[in-house]
DNA sequence: CAGTGCGTTGAACGTTGGTATAACCTCCTG
DNA sequence: CAGGAGGTTATACCAACGTTCAACGCACTG
C-alpha cells in the first residue's frame, strides 16, 4: 500500500513532502490519533510508507523525531495563531487552532500537553503571554473586567482552555463535543461546551452576595510565592482523621 | 536487600501491606512520580522489593495491575470525597483530594486523566454528577448563580479543575503552585492559582456590556447534540485559506 | 520429623523497540 | 557506459518488556 507519489494530491505542495517531511507528518498524525506512546520507529515508518531505518537516518533518534514533531506543530500553531486571531475570542487560546481546521495539530497538542516537552512548554508560555496582552487590550476597551492579578488570570484562562483540550476525551464523552475537531471552530459558539463557558465568563459563578463575602475575607493582593502562615479565613475543616 | 518484614514500620497497618498491596501501592507511586509509561513489571517489582514474576502472579497481567491501581485510587478518592467535602468548595472537585493530603493520589489521577481508563472515566462522571448536585444546592441557597445549562456548567467546571490538575506541570512552572501537593489544600485560598479562579468565579470575565451583547446574540437554549446548520451569529472570520 | 500448600524467586522465552550497518537502487555526471 | 552520491532498504544486534515455569523456602499440620 505504499506509493512513491502520494495519491490524490499532486499540487506543488507535494514538493515539501519529502521523505523527511512525510515521516514527520506521519509521526504527528500517529501521536494525534493514538497518543505519544504509539510513536515507534516501525509504526511511523509504516505510516509514512518507508522503512524503520530511514526514520533514524533522517532524524538521528526517536527523541529527535519527537522534538521535530513538537517543533513543527508548535511552528504551525504559532503561525496560525498570528494569522487567525480574532479580538473577540482572543481569550480563547485554542480557538485559533480550531479555526485553522488542522485536526492533527489540535489532537497532537492535546496529546503532548501533559508530556514534558520544551517546545510545548514554550508554546504554552507564549499563549499565556499573548492571552495576557489580549486581556489587557480587552480591559482597556471596556469589554473585559480588570483583574487584581492580570498575569495569573491569563495563566488560569489559558490553562483552563488547554486543559480542556487535553481532556478532550472526557469532553466528548460528557458533552458530545470534540474539541479537536476542525468543525468545532465553526460551531464553537453553539456547542454544549461553549455555552456554560460563556455563561461563567459572562456573569461568573457566585452570586454577588457570596462574591462580596469572599472578597472581604480574602487578602486584596495576591501572594504568588509568599506562603503566609495565616490559614484560610473561612477554611473548611481540615481534620485529617488518619 | 529483601526482607519478609518491612523495615521501619511495625504498626498494625503493616498487615494490610501484603505483597499484593505493596506492589499496588508501589505502582501507584510510580505512576504518580514518573507517569503511566514508567509502570513496568520490573520497575514496580523493584520499587516494591519483590521479583517481577510476583507482580504477574498476583495480578495476572500488567493491564490488570493498572486496573487495580486505577480502582484503588478511585476508591480512595471516592471515600475521601465523601468524607472531606465541604459545601463552600463543592464546585472545586479536586479540593477534596488535596484536603486528604494524599500526594500520590492527586498525582496519580493527574497522570491517568488523559489516558483511557474506565475506572477514571467513571470517577470523572461521578465528580460531574456530584458537582451538579452541589451546584444545584448552591443555587438554591442563593450562593451561586442559576444556569441555563446546569449539567453543562457542572461538566465545564469539573473539567476545568481536573484539566488544571492534569496540567499541573504547567501550573507549577507558570504560577509556582503545585496542585498535587498536599500543602495546597491548606494554602489553596491564598495561592496564585486560586486568586484568579475566585475572581472569575466571582464576577466573571466579561463586562456587563459585552455579556449583554453576547447573551442577546446567542440562542437562549443550548443545543447539546443538535448541530443546527445556522452558523454563529457574530462569528469571527472563518476564512480558511488553505 | 515428613508432608503439604502458598508465597516467592530466578531464569528463560518470545516480542517489541531503538539503533547501527552494509548493501541496494536511482539519478546525475562525465 | 563507468562511477559516485544520496536516498532507501533489509538485516542484525541489544535492551527492555510481559509473561511463563520450575524450583525454593517457610509456615503450618499431622
Amino acid at each position: 500500500m505504499r506509493s512513491t507519489t502520494p495519491p490524490g494530491k499532486s499540487g506543488p505542495l507535494a514538493d515539501d513532502r519529502t521523505a523527511r517531511a512525510r515521516i514527520r507528518d506521519a509521526g504527528i498524525a500517529l501521536v494525534a490519533e493514538r497518543g505519544a506512546a504509539a510513536l515507534s520507529a516501525r509504526s511511523v515508518a509504516a505510516a509514512a510508507g518507508v522503512s524503520a531505518g530511514l526514520v533514524i537516518h533522517h532524524f538521528g533518534s526517536m527523541d529527535a523525531l519527537r522534538a521535530a514533531c513538537d517543533d513543527h506543530v508548535v511552528a504551525v500553531i504559532r503561525e496560525r495563531k498570528q494569522a487567525a486571531f480574532v479580538a473577540g475570542v482572543a481569550f480563547d487560546v485554542t480557538a485559533a487552532l480550531r479555526e485553522a481546521g488542522l485536526k492533527s495539530m489540535s489532537a497532537y497538542l492535546a496529546a503532548v500537553l501533559t508530556e514534558h516537552s520544551p517546545a510545548v512548554d514554550h508554546l504554552v508560555d507564549e499563549m499565556v503571554s499573548d492571552a495576557e496582552s489580549y486581556l489587557e487590550r480587552g480591559v482597556a476597551s471596556g469589554m473585559l473586567q480588570p483583574s487584581t492579578d492580570p498575569h495569573g488570570r491569563a495563566v488560569v484562562l489559558t490553562l483552563w482552555n488547554l486543559g480542556s483540550l487535553a481532556m478532550h476525551t472526557h469532553v466528548k464523552r460528557l458533552l458530545g463535543v470534540d474539541l479537536t475537531s476542525p468543525d468545532f471552530g465553526i460551531q464553537a459558539w453553539t456547542t454544549a461546551y461553549m455555552t456554560p463557558t460563556l455563561e461563567i465568563y459572562g456573569h461568573g459563578l457566585f452570586t454577588p452576595a457570596l462574591a462580596e463575602t469572599l472578597a472581604a475575607s480574602l487578602p486584596g493582593e495576591p501572594a504568588p510565592a509568599a506562603p503566609s502562615t495565616t490559614p484560610s479565613p473561612s477554611a473548611p475543616t481540615e481534620g485529617e482523621s488518619g
